[in-house]
DNA sequence: GCTGTTTTCGAATGATATTTCTATTTTTTG
DNA sequence: CAAAAAATAGAAATATCATTCGAAAACAGC
């Protein structure tokens, strides 16, 4: 919000040259221009061509998911939202052309602008005079946001590829861990009780590896994974990925590891409320697959 | 954006009387209290009890009209763009009671938080021609019609109850299976993330029977169980509740097995479609259980 | 395992935003 | 119509913010 008066002036003959040298290191070498609008920048970050260290990862992958965030507060609230330094986001935004975070910001603004929320359907719940409800409403409220979002931005003809290649599939593995082990547990339930083959990796005993070393390519892995992508399952993944197996992954952005790694990847992008993440949508998402591969072995 | 620090601090005693002198011909005479939320403030406005001078009813219109200017403006750019003083938002908010413009603007940033304007599909998908979006979107609307069952009939007290119990408990076992079980593992992982020690009884290796063998009258198990009640859960509850520890059930009739075993249970009801149940309501729940354990465990 | 580079952190700095205060104008009231 | 009260505008003061820069840490290449 501040220090946009001398930001937006040209740079002085000194910061000339320090600016040219790390914009050399930047987009402009890779061709890219300045984004003008959010849906640049988001074209721009899910390109895949653009590999940023961890910090700068961790910013990207923030304002992927929390756009609002980003338009509405300070510096310092994003960032310690964002778990970064203030300058982190200084600099993430000189890489994309940006003087500074204030001007990268206007981005979200713009976007933003105009969009006023429609008056929520619930009349005024009686001011939820209780703590405890007002986190189950808020919670609730993820979940629904979470769904919502599958609605719009459905990667349909994704899903179709993903729910051939499972279906032909000789045997199907499952993997997900941490937040994503409910979901892998749930899809691994639902597939046998429909008949469908399947190992679900549990790591049970430690013997995650040794089950995916058995990973043949007639065989499909379905992938589970979300931020902060630091389990097992990319590793794990990346060995059936190896022994080619088809890899179909579902997972929170482009900057999933498992994306790179997998033939087709579906984006679920869940909210949180007070820390605590809703896995509505996967879960959603999941019983679909199950229900589509059903449907397709039974024809 | 700035300037708040001090502003959240009560005023000091010079500073006291002037709020105070001005309060007295504000809101509060007119017995209004500060509204909590853009709802609330939008109901004072409309009313018609209020009644500005030239320049606050300039503002008064000004962010009626044009909310989303106010919650992403500085406070220079709202003034410019209402046409009055900055000082005069200033005195605008105070009449409402709120300490300056800063805080008043947070009414509008949370009520824009989290709603982010969706890229504006096509509407309606042409009345879903794919079978695999209509069972999709079917999952999705058993899994909101789930979640709103929690908003009516929801049993507060119980969840007080069982929180309290929660709260108390020396050790937390978790028990579900089949359907249950991705709610216990995400129970007991976001237990074990807040720092609350807890045991998922998961029955690898058959142990479950051994592992709720220790219970103790001092632990407290958290059941999990959905209809139809063919699991092992009832027995290894009846167990527990044989060595007297506090038993709090999620399950979703009055016929579940775990109702006369637990000491307080809640009715969570999960949609079907297909024949595939949503598990978004009862993880909502236990979310919200979790939450409440940690805020009763570090008061 | 070392060296040069890249990346990150954290404090200092410069700039902006918000608030307070006072003189002036407008409105109300006797 | 005059005097008092209220409201406003504008400037000064203060708190906060955004940015820069140098040192430390992490990383990659040899």
């Amino acid at each position: 919000m501040s220090g946009r008066g001398k930001a937006a002036d040209e740079p002085s003959s000194h910061s000339l040259e320090t600016a040219a040298r790390k914009r050399s290191r930047s987009l402009a070498a890779l061709g890219y221009t300045k984004p003008q609008t959010y849906e640049e920048l988001r074209a721009v970050l899910s390109s895949g061509t653009v590999h940023f260290p961890k910090r700068l990862r961790q910013v990207a992958i923030f304002l992927w998911q929390h756009p609002s965030e980003v338009a509405l507060g300070t510096i310092a609230q994003v960032a310690e939202q964002a778990g970064v330094q203030p300058s982190t986001l200084v600099r993430f935004a000189q890489i994309f052309g940006y003087s500074g975070f204030s001007d990268f910001q206007l981005l979200f603004k713009d976007r933003m602008k105009g969009s006023w929320p429609d008056p929520q359907g619930s009349p005024d719940k009686a001011g939820e005079p209780n703590v405890d409800l007002h986190f189950l409403n808020g919670m609730v409220g993820a979940c629904q946001a979470s769904l919502g979002r599958i609605g719009n931005n459905f990667d349909i003809a994704a899903f179709e590829t993903m729910v051939d290649h499972l279906a032909a599939a000789e045997l199907i593995y499952v993997i997900g861990s941490k937040r994503a082990f409910p979901v892998t547990t749930y899809l691994s339930l639902t597939l046998s009780q429909q008949g469908v083959r399947n190992v679900l990796v549990d790591n049970v005993g430690s013997t995650a590896l040794d089950q995916v070393g058995c990973i043949t390519p007639r065989d499909a892995v379905l992938a589970v994974s979300f931020s902060p992508y630091n389990s097992i399952t990319p590793d794990l993944v990346a060995v059936a990925h190896e022994r080619k197996a088809r890899i179909l992954a579902i997972t929170d952005s482009t900057f999933s590891p498992l994306v790179k790694l997998s033939d087709t990847w579906l984006e679920v992008v869940e909210q949180d409320f007070g820390g605590f993440r809703s896995l509505a949508a996967s879960l959603a998402v999941g019983m679909a697959l199950v229900h589509g591969v059903v449907a397709r072995r039974t024809d």
